[in-house]
DNA sequence: AACTGTAGTTATTAGGCATAACGATTGCCG
DNA sequence: CGGCAATCGTTATGCCTAATAACTACAGTT
């Protein structure tokens, strides 16, 4: 017995076959980047890892499997840079981290417009995978970081107009009964002015992702990127920029 | 001679070949309505006419051809659309104007989430289309309503504060370049808040259209939608409803 | 050393895009 | 009104990809 196995523990060829995963996972997205295109071959992948097609049928039942796995993984890097984005900054400073959380969000789709369509675009050929699948749940994992900072205002007293305006009272229901992620109960005017801010931010990052402000340049939108966010973080009512 | 032509008048078969043209875009997109995907084959477009594959060759050189075209035509009918959901309401009363614009653009996202993504979304296999083709143009025309709202709120002393915000100098120079559509000079201030609330405004429609609130009820959504605009009104300084 | 299961291969099927080559219809004009 | 020619449609074909089938090689086990 070449090394001594922890019970539960995976065995040697679990922890291959995982790599492989990874591996096609990963030659996957890297052309996916290079032809700027979520349509990516097979035959492709296979070639890039020095293998032939029907070997990858082994880790993927189809492509819609694969793609999925893909997605998944998406959230959870989108997750991931939101998470050291936001630690990144003084935890103090509301408008900082109101901030970073969306210069975040917007570098991350603009880094990978591939794999930000795949998360958040129509689904290549027929879209089996965002039916209820994990991708509700993911996004709502992503954005707890915008619930923090909300719910952050709220605690210093902060409000803004959009804390303040009244919520309807069936979608109070809801949103209340949704408990979010975190399991702390979050105000309904709390809950609806994250929705509506991520909305927002989300807004403006597609356009750009998807060329519709290629007219401007690179430094212009930046800084109505810096308009867009200050304008959300007043509707919060959390203070902007010194 | 069956019937006079007028000089440059489209001859017979010009009349049916338009026909013909329009007849394979109608299907295409009914298809793509049934599908839910953009995805659409030349043989069922075909088929649902009676015709064969290779048939439709004679009128689009090939795929891109006719998403090109289709694409061209979401435009026109998305501006169509805003123009009519615009007209119908009391042109003095901002607040419904500007909910009206908001309502429309969403109804026609929602009503045609395939055309919609076509437009808006990563094109389907290979992006040729959306290079500085004609989206680029369009968008801005199609934006023209959200441009008259902004401009009547200027003129009658209006502004809340994503007006009053200050506007990078280097995006005011590209701002002021641009000349819009309708050849009118637009303020910095009111060009960049007609973009933010644009941008607002599309990031809710997308995060709905690809079922991001699926979880909400459509009621709920309403009123969440609401809420959405109010506060884009809020920061344009439009008084909300009575 | 034989056994079992897994990872890979080549060969094949099914279906879509696109073109080629051919036939039929019909608008058009002397 | 008869012939012409363009245009529209067809069937046949080539090529590409997804997916499956059938077979081979090898690792680790007993």
């Amino acid at each position: 017995m070449p090394q001594d196995q922890l019970v539960g523990a995976p065995t040697r060829r679990e922890r291959v076959r995982a790599a492989t995963v990874e591996e096609i996972k990963r030659t996957a997205l890297t052309l996916m980047r290079e032809q700027a295109t979520a349509d990516v071959r097979f035959a492709d992948i296979a070639r890039a890892m020095g293998l032939t097609a029907p070997a990858l049928y082994r880790y993927f039942a189809d492509r819609d499997e694969l793609l999925t796995a893909m997605i998944v993984d998406a959230f959870d890097d989108l997750a991931a840079a939101l998470r050291e984005g936001a630690a990144a900054v003084e935890p103090d400073d509301l408008w900082q981290r109101l901030m970073a959380i969306a210069q975040t969000y917007r570098r991350w789709a603009g880094r990978d417009p591939a794999q930000f369509a795949l998360i958040f675009g129509m689904p290549v050929p027929g879209f089996a995978a965002s039916k209820e699948g994990p991708t509700a749940d993911a996004a709502k994992s992503a954005m707890a970081h915008l619930e923090v900072v909300v719910l952050a205002a709220i605690d210093r007293g902060l409000a803004g107009p959009m804390l303040l305006g009244e919520v309807d009272a069936g979608l109070a229901v809801e949103l209340e009964h949704d408990h979010g992620n975190s399991g702390k109960l979050i105000p309904p005017a709390a809950h609806q002015a994250m929705l509506l801010s991520w909305a927002s931010l989300h807004g403006f990052v597609c356009l750009e992702a998807y060329g519709q402000f290629s007219w401007l340049s690179e430094g212009s939108r930046d800084a109505l990127f810096t308009s867009h966010v200050r304008t959300a973080a007043a509707a919060l009512g959390v203070p902007g920029p010194v």
